[in-house]
DNA sequence: CGCTGATCTGCAATACGTGCAGATAGCGTC
DNA sequence: GACGCTATCTGCACGTATTGCAGATCAGCG
């Protein structure tokens, strides 16, 4: 997405107000790289703004998606990650600790599709599933317990800072 | 998925229960194209033994879903889709009327991918989202009228026959 | 400085899915 | 065929993510 100074003037151009709250949002997303959710940037937000309210983060998430400075995607029915890097780009999740990275994919014009007749194709996502780095780590420790559950080494999913 | 007989082996091998209910779950899923919600699934399911719980519903899904007999997949934060197909394969749904079909993808070994450093990937999800020729029909006569909302030309989601 | 409509807040409501406890019923055994 | 053990089923309450709504508040214009 754009600067915070590039919105707020997108923002007046359209007509629409420069509150606080959406400019700590802006700043608070502008390149922002943890994928957050509606969720952990709130409490991000709040740390900053106190009383701000969770309702007028939703809000703002969606207003920035429709103008199409965030990209927004959900899997595993989790809760809806937001993305200001609006490239063509996809997405891996780690399956223990939830953490997400941008994936970039070329060569997706020489793919093979069988099952797209009859569909006029806006969209495509790929999500990939694994365990990143510090999760393998950590589990690898973990062999010498037997069964126990894999341990998040960050169970707080969506970090923002 | 495997035959209703063959899971009811299944089912008998580990010592599960073969009941009414799980038959008849076995009998809708088998050979099931439409790619039903829990509760789509639910509501047909309903239809042959009335007073068949929900609960049980999903309780049998992900039961299949654990023994490898059913894939399930999530898109736009709706309901769970299950899928009796099991083939390595990817979907396309319809941003309209939410209609989902299989789609097969060759090639994949040819991406390029750049960001999977540092991960083990398990798995790779595609989601297409476009618009299905059904829906494409019913919008272009609503061409005549101006602005009206895009209308489902069925807007039961989800319909299991 | 006052207006006016956009925005914010707080709360209720919805949707999807799961946990729990008591009732029910497979199915192996006698 | 009856018995008993235990898995399963049902109904309900709960949890999480998100949205609808209404009244209070405030940005930005004249």
């Amino acid at each position: 997405m754009r600067s915070p100074v590039e919105l707020s003037q997108e923002f007046r151009a359209r007509g629409l107000k420069l509150t606080p709250q959406r400019q700590l949002l802006f700043k608070l997303l502008h390149e922002n790289t943890t994928h957050p959710t509606a969720d952990s940037l709130f409490a991000v937000a709040t740390d900053q703004m106190p009383g701000i309210s969770l309702r007028t983060v939703y809000q703002t998430l969606n207003d920035l998606t429709e103008m199409g400075e965030l990209q927004s995607f959900d899997f595993d029915g989790a809760a809806t990650r937001f993305d200001p890097n609006i490239d063509a780009h996809h997405h891996i999740v780690c399956r223990i600790c939830g953490h997400v990275a941008d994936v970039y994919v070329g060569g997706t014009a020489d793919l093979r599709l069988d099952g797209l007749e009859g569909f006029a194709v806006d969209r495509s996502d790929i999500v990939f599933h694994g365990v990143c780095a510090a999760c393998a780590a950590a589990t690898a420790g973990a062999t010498d317990s037997i069964d126990l559950p894999p341990t998040p080494h960050n169970p707080a999913q969506g970090d923002v800072r």
